[in-house]
RNA sequence: GCCGGGAUGGCGGAACUGGUAGACGCACUGGACUCAAAAUCCAGCGUUGGCAACAACGUGCCGGUUCGAUUCCGGCUCCCGGCACCA
């Protein structure tokens, strides 16, 4: 007999339950060990989206299920609340920012509390609150202090969409990344973060991260960027027009092969380099070239294939130690912003300058000895060693094993002797970079030196919906800190933006004010801080009470680091490092005792789903929702074509994307919940993919999910009725063999749960219920009790997944009040003691048949047995046995030949 | 080019340290119930041949180790993500 399923009646009740009993208001207490589980806050953009109710729901398992495993668990939720569409909403709907923000916070929170999400609400944050960004404005004076944040005039990179500058890491393909408006150069006044002197411990302490992803800790160390080599100068007498040495009479350089210094036949400038900038002056051809390498510098795209181009400028510097005449070119491949803006140049060690020597016949030095292994295995990319890979063959040199060819080379070359090199000659790699250094240095020419691809951090941006950044201008003082008394400079709330520029400007009452210092008229900075700030130490606060006193306190050392951190890689980089670096900073001004915020890190995979389309006469893509379209199965339910309802004619089914309104494939979460409930949701989206991966929406895929809740409420329902008997001392037959699968599928749910591959654990839900139903089918004698056993163990793995409906069931079934507080289920060793098992027997290796024995049986007596089946001898009759392989309760194989 | 990850039925995906490949679900096919449909329940479902029992093949490709390989080793191909003229 079918029940309904009232999830939405279970649900109501269920958050009603968990609201009255404050069930997830975190405690900081000492005699359970902590578990700290945190999902990157929403940006309160209007209503969540499926890439939220996946991120979240995966905290929210992970949350219960640690909380029924004894941990005391703190799960917060905030509000990632400045930021710019905040703004563009303001300019179309004439609202202030503060208001749009506030309600679209106060929709999106009763959405996440309708997904029954245990979060402990107690500890919300938003990142707009004074109380909040005060301590923002704060910490910014004490690295102010420090010198970790300074003023500078920089090029900075414009984004003219939004009128404000771009991080470097804001910047993708030349872009920006939120507008993907082509990216201006300006030159702007504006505070940076010294993230650079954290470089090599942000780089270091990837080590100490054992549980963050392999790949988001190859980005940052990419990202990063450290090289080792040394930096030094050729010198030259050049003059400027007023008659002044340029650079000191100096041309610096980066390398990192130094051993190869004796070979340098030319040095390469970039374009924008100050000997460039002379040499043209009466060059006009020259400058030509120069003005075609700034403006191809904008077009990425044509970067990587870009042809080495270069042009002679007649200018010549001398070899710091052979004291040589060196042509200076400019080079089109020599970045200005990476280095010294210039580079050595030796061809016959160097692919890239080997291409250019070639190509403008400049003389080749060869001064290594391997050099000829190069050439003969081209392609192999020679001028850089990196520091992981010298680790790696330093591994392989001493293992005495070459994984690939490449190696093989790259340690040729390495262990090669200098030759044609002076008194360097027969050094390797290693002491000739040693010796070369310490002679540059007693020249005062040059040294070793790291080098970095990380920049420092520009966190000034011209915007209205942000941090104010703490500073006075005063005529007579210059840039003054706001006195800590004073803080928060708080943002005035009621400005509208009218999409030109900041409006804070335009507003005296906010600009106008007293020097702290000579207390005379003064004007506020009206810049804002780039929103990453609010985000870098959020968790911090989640974990601290929160006074208006202090920015952390002594329960944030209790809580953090975080043990699991759930969200979207798109912020391996930006977010993440920044959260680092400013976790060091906290660390260092003694407000915090911990290295590193996040200890383990989870980066969830994007939710997809498929885009109907179809071309329209006009060349244009018309887009079609999935219900507005019916797709064409062949008979074996191969999908063979898609129709439009509209019109019956055919559209595209084959592509799969993030969902988006402009391809019209979204899914509201909103909808779904109240088609199908969030259980519904929550397990669906558990069960469709392994956490890490995309997940493929899928409506049937819902509707098997929601089948099998219902299932569940069913049996629930039956067994409701039916007493709590004790189970027999020994079960036999179908019962046994049900309540067997029962367990050992727990138990494997157990391990996966722990490993946090949530799909299988919701399969394993799926395979008890298919047992258990069966024993409420065959109802056998005590199968009351093996099913109400079984069933109490099913609703307490769910419950993290599902927990509304488990928790209702928990109640109403009597097995207790609050599933939360029931101890975690486990699998007993004696339901899953078998007396015979069952052998799968192979021939060769091939599965010819199985035969079932008793446990107890000798190796001796299961060979004779299995050689003796029919199905083996068939195989026997011109072969003999060689051999046999038992291995224990499983596999019989009988090699015969 | 470098770094990281991946490739398994019609689809999403399972298979812990080498041991029955395809768990679980979806789709599809057939059946029961129904006046009928939906829902539900039962059965089937890798490919090829065969009425069937069964046999051969099968985890991107080529080769190796092994009694036995989706799993380990060597060499490729393709796909996804990140970085990229980094000196």
């Amino acid at each position: 007999m079918q029940q309904q399923y009232p999830y939405q009646e279970i649900e109501q009740q269920s958050q009603a339950f968990w609201e009255a009993n404050n069930s997830f208001v975190a405690q900081q207490t000492s005699n359970k060990p902590k578990y700290y589980c945190l999902s990157m806050f929403p940006y309160p953009s209007g209503k969540l989206h499926m890439g939220h109710v996946r991120n979240y729901t995966i905290g929210d398992v992970l949350s219960r299920y640690h909380h029924m495993k004894g941990f005391n668990v703190l799960q917060p939720m905030g509000w990632d609340a400045f930021g710019l569409p905040a703004e563009n909403a303001a300019i179309q709907n004439n609202v202030p920012p503060a208001q749009w923000t506030f309600d679209n916070i106060a929709y999106m929170r009763k959405q996440l509390k309708s997904l029954g999400f245990a979060i402990d609400w107690s500890r919300e944050l938003a990142t707009c609150q004074p109380e909040y960004y005060k301590w923002n404005q704060w910490l910014f004076l004490r690295m102010l202090e420090k010198g970790i944040a300074y003023k500078k005039t920089q090029v900075v990179n414009w984004d003219p969409v939004d009128q404000t500058v771009l991080a470097n890491e804001q910047v993708i393909d030349g872009r920006g990344w939120r507008t993907g408006a082509l990216v201006e150069k300006r030159e702007i006044p504006g505070y940076y973060f010294n993230i650079t002197g954290y470089a090599q411990q942000l780089l270091d302490d990837l080590d100490k991260l054992p549980g963050w992803p392999e790949r988001v800790k190859t980005m940052q160390a990419n990202w990063i960027g450290k090289s080792t080599g040394v930096r030094f100068a050729f010198t030259h007498d050049i003059k400027d027009n007023n008659g002044a040495l340029i650079d000191d009479g100096k041309l610096w350089v980066f390398t990192t092969r130094a051993d190869t210094i004796m070979g340098v036949t030319f040095c390469a400038v970039a374009a924008e380099h100050p000997l460039a900038t002379l040499a043209a002056q009466n060059n006009p051809e020259l400058q030509a070239f120069i003005d075609k390498c700034k403006q191809g510098s904008v077009m990425e795209a044509d970067m990587a294939t870009m042809e080495k181009e270069g042009m002679d400028t007649g200018l010549f510097v001398t070899h710091p130690l052979t004291g040589e005449q060196v042509p200076v070119w400019v080079g089109n491949y020599v970045l200005m912003t990476y280095g010294e803006g210039a580079v050595m140049a030796v061809p016959a060690h160097d692919e890239r300058d080997f291409g250019f020597a070639k190509k403008y016949n400049l003389p080749i030095k060869q001064v290594i000895e391997a050099g000829e292994l190069k050439e003969a295995k081209s392609g192999i990319k020679s001028n850089n060693f990196s520091e992981k890979g010298i680790e790696q063959l330093n591994k392989a040199i001493s293992d005495n094993q070459f994984t690939t060819s490449r190696w093989q080379v790259w340690y040729e070359e390495k262990n090669g002797n200098c030759i044609n090199s002076g008194k360097y000659n027969g050094l390797k790699y290693e002491a000739a970079v040693d010796a070369i250094a310490a002679d540059l240095k007693a020249k005062g020419l040059g040294d070793k030196q790291v080098n970095w691809r990380l920049r420092d951090w520009g966190v000034s941006r011209q915007r209205y919906w942000g941090c104010p950044i703490p500073i006075i201008h005063c005529d007579s003082c210059g840039d003054v800190p706001v006195p800590d008394d004073q803080l928060p400079v708080k943002l005035p709330e009621d400005c509208v933006p009218d999409g030109s520029g900041n409006p804070l400007n335009k507003l005296e009452s906010f600009v106008n004010c007293t020097c702290p210092r000579c207390g005379k008229s003064a004007k506020r900075e009206t810049d804002t801080m780039d929103t990453f700030v609010d985000s870098s130490w959020y968790y911090a606060r989640y974990a601290s009470g929160f006074s208006n006193e202090a920015m952390v306190d002594a329960q944030t050392n209790y809580w953090m680091p975080v043990d699991q951190y759930i969200g979207g890689i798109e912020h391996a980089i930006l977010h993440l490092l920044y959260s680092r670096f400013w976790s060091k900073v906290m660390r260092d001004l003694g407000l915090v005792n911990y290295d590193e915020p996040f200890a383990n890190l989870l980066t969830q995979g994007m939710v997809l789903n498929h885009i109907f389309s179809r071309r329209t006469d006009k060349g244009g893509i018309e887009y079609f929702a999935p219900e507005e379209v019916e797709l064409i199965h062949d008979e074996h339910g191969k999908t063979i074509g898609a129709k439009a309802l509209k019109d019956g004619l055919p559209v595209d089914f084959q592509g799969m994307g993030t969902m988006s309104k402009s391809k019209r494939n979204g899914v509201d979460p909103q909808a779904l919940i109240e088609q199908y409930g969030a259980d519904t949701a929550r397990f669906f989206m558990m069960f469709a993919a392994p956490p890490e991966q995309t997940l493929e929406w899928s409506d049937s895929g819902v509707e098997g999910s929601h089948r099998f809740l219902r299932r569940v409420w069913n049996l629930g329902y039956l067994l409701s009725g039916i007493e709590k008997a004790d189970l027999p001392n020994k079960l036999t037959g179908n019962l046994a063999a049900s309540r067997r699968e029962v367990h050992s599928t727990l138990k494997q749910a157990g391990i996966d749960l722990s490993r946090q591959q949530f799909n299988t654990v919701a399969s394993a839900a799926m395979k008890m219920l298919n047992a258990l139903e069966k024993v409420q089918k065959e109802a056998e004698p005590h199968w009351q009790a093996v099913a109400h056993e079984g069933f109490s163990k099913l609703l307490r793995l769910l419950s993290p997944i599902a927990p509304h409906i488990t928790q209702s069931l928990w109640k109403t079934l009597g097995y207790g009040e609050d599933i939360l507080k029931a101890p975690w289920p486990e699998a007993l060793a004696s339901a899953m003691v078998q007396d015979e098992v069952e052998y799968v027997v192979q021939v060769n290796g091939k599965l010819r048949g199985s035969i079932t024995l008793s446990k107890s049986m000798e190796k001796s007596q299961i060979e004779a047995i299995a050689v003796n089946q029919p199905f083996v001898q068939k195989h026997l009759e011109n072969a003999s046995v060689r051999k046999i392989i038992v291995v224990p309760n499983k596999l019989i194989n009988i090699v015969v030949g």
